[in-house]
DNA sequence: CTGAAAGCGCTTACAG
DNA sequence: CTGAAAGCGCTTACAG
């Protein structure tokens, strides 16, 4: 996988030295910022600035035990891209924009390492990753219970949106929170009587907990609630127009609004709708989760629930760093949501925000 | 900036070579595919799957003199976010996503890295991910001439839409002839005879390459070019706005096209005419460059030059990867650029690509 | 095929 | 404050 044995007139530390006159403990002192005499002090600098001599981070790390690095592994869509998710800037790249931030606060850097779906060797990869890192984050749906724990064995990790286990922390929104005001929203403010939850990935965690709120919270509004195996999604947007298509091609009647499990999910759906000639929010309304910054340029925009995203990422790194420098760490973190009111749900376009519509008139839950 | 020493029971080759009964150097021929029985095989594989062993990462590196990971610095947005550019998948990320793809063909990961504008240290801090990287990848406007020079001497360099120097690779796209082919568009198929060339960062080489084309290739279209520092942006969406609302404030006649310097600056234009109440395209024509992925979405969707985004991000990577394991690695590479024509130039709307409309009907140049 | 040993480039007690 | 020396966890000639 790799050849060069060594790169060409490496500089190292002896290097600086010898050019500085001083020992090379010296030289790592003034390098460190530790204890120095003024004069040390400028040989050394002088002889650095001269040579242009940048540490080696492996030795660094070797020596120090603190690799100062992260690594972050995320899914790649490796399934048919759809035309507006592809590319597009979704929930995980949010995600790892936060962390990337707050990473960089306590002078770590991030190793950014997506997996393809169905990729052979999973472990080796992440294990390598691991092996980089002093501590790592995992996406939702990389690594099966079993898995994160034993790689909880070699390395701190963090999930984002996933369980917490003995060995792991994790951090996530308050799903059920942003579903039953979204459920709200449609009955008790719209009056829609008939409701689905087009499901995403069946074994996400966000998913599980956003389904049960989901048919708690419509039952207990008196709504009827449509369920079974062709509400099943799988968090994209292709997945969510297939689905859509086949109901219309096998003539079902819609609900009233469709709550999905993910803006994407609403993305798909609503191109279906669009593409059979069905009007949204007309005729079937649409709701999403996430609040990606894409869903405010939808048509109609996109009402959704909006999580903390780049701060789910920043917390993740502190919650991290926290387990990392010193065995402490948050559990299970919760962060708040949010529901924005678009008009993918019925209401209004409000041209500005302080004009007030006379429809629906929706406000925050 | 660290405290922990080392880890708590940090396992390491010796652990594994004691459990297995071998030597530690047939542990380390085993984790790497080396020569060994069948016998040594299995039973060092088990031990790592008992311990779940994970090899230190600096430690190979260290060893080798290659750590598989390549450096990517990027610059943060800390101007005032933009509503449609905020958090939207830009320029930049569609090339880190390239780069991340092709350097995972390569068993290399990604340290990512973003630097504030005004960053404070930034000498060091880019010092310091060079120390944990086999090579670099900077973007445009990182680092000047010299501060690249400097740091190629201790680690291989490629720049992304920059100038190749002595000791540093670069990858870019065809400029010229992007903007040679959208202002043929704009003269030629609109008929328009006056057009501006709203600017980019003046120090930037893509900026300076398509400034100087449009002035060459409008002034051969006997088109009258508009100019002068009322026409300087910052490839921001907000410096775009700004400039296109203080010419409008000044009372100065609009050109009837405008030339973006890339597609944020066309967004903000866009933004900053449609609040003044001027229509694009119908008296003002708009049109990009990047063909970033929101392009298509904005309203109307946005004529621009194409550039393989992604595959700027993989070439980079590969000619890094070249002069990394090889010394090798093409000094300039140039990738070609494609004409995207859509509605904010003037042409209509295309229902589906198949059908053609009666209008300007632009096509492919 | 296998093991003992050296070495990768740093940091950090330990003396002085 | 400073230097000599040990050690971080691997890989890889070098012998056997």
């Amino acid at each position: 996988m790799a050849e060069p044995k060594k790169a060409k007139g490496t500089l190292t530390i002896y290097d600086v030295a010898t050019r500085a006159g001083v020992s090379i403990a010296s030289v790592s002192r003034v390098l460190n910022g530790l204890g120095s005499s003024p004069e040390t002090r400028e040989r050394v600098l002088l002889a650095v600035r001269e040579l242009s001599f940048v540490p080696d981070g492996a030795a660094r790390a070797l020596s120090n035990g603190l690799k100062e690095v992260v690594g972050v592994v995320f899914r790649r869509g490796d399934e048919v891209p759809f035309a507006d998710e592809d590319e597009s800037l979704l929930f995980i790249d949010v995600i790892n924009r936060g962390i990337e931030v707050a990473a960089q606060r306590r002078g770590f850097d991030v190793l950014m390492s997506s997996v393809g779906v169905h990729e052979e060797n999973l472990g080796s990869r992440i294990a390598a990753i691991a092996g980089k890192a002093d501590g790592m984050i995992l996406h939702d749906r990389i690594l099966s219970a079993a898995g994160i724990a034993r790689l909880a064995d070699s390395v701190p990790i963090v999930t984002l949106a996933g369980t917490p286990t003995a060995s792991s922390l994790n951090v996530r929104c308050d799903n059920a929170s942003g579903i039953r005001a979204l459920v709200r929203h449609l009955v008790d403010d719209h009056g829609y009587r008939s409701l689905a939850y087009l499901s995403g990935h069946s074994d996400s965690p966000d998913n599980k907990a956003r389904a049960r709120a989901f048919e708690t919270e419509a039952a207990a509004a008196g709504a009827d609630v449509r369920t079974g195996p062709a509400w099943q999604g799988n968090y994209s947007a292709e997945g969510a127009a297939q689905d859509i298509m086949s109901q219309l091609d096998a003539g079902r009647a819609l609900p009233r609004a469709i709550v999905c499990a993910n803006d994407q999910t609403a993305l798909g759906a609503m191109h279906a709708l669009a593409r059979r000639g069905v009007k949204v929010p007309g005729e079937v309304a649409v709701t999403g989760f996430d609040d990606v910054p894409v869903a405010r340029h939808l048509h109609p925009p996109l009402t959704t629930v909006h999580q903390p995203i780049r701060e789910m990422g920043a917390t993740a790194f502190e919650v991290l760093w926290s387990r990392i420098s010193a065995e402490g760490g948050e559990p299970d973190v919760v962060l708040p949501v949010r529901l924005m009111i678009r008009e993918s749900c019925g209401c209004a376009h409000r041209p500005t925000a302080t004009t007030i519509s006379a429809l629906p008139a929706g406000e925050e839950a």
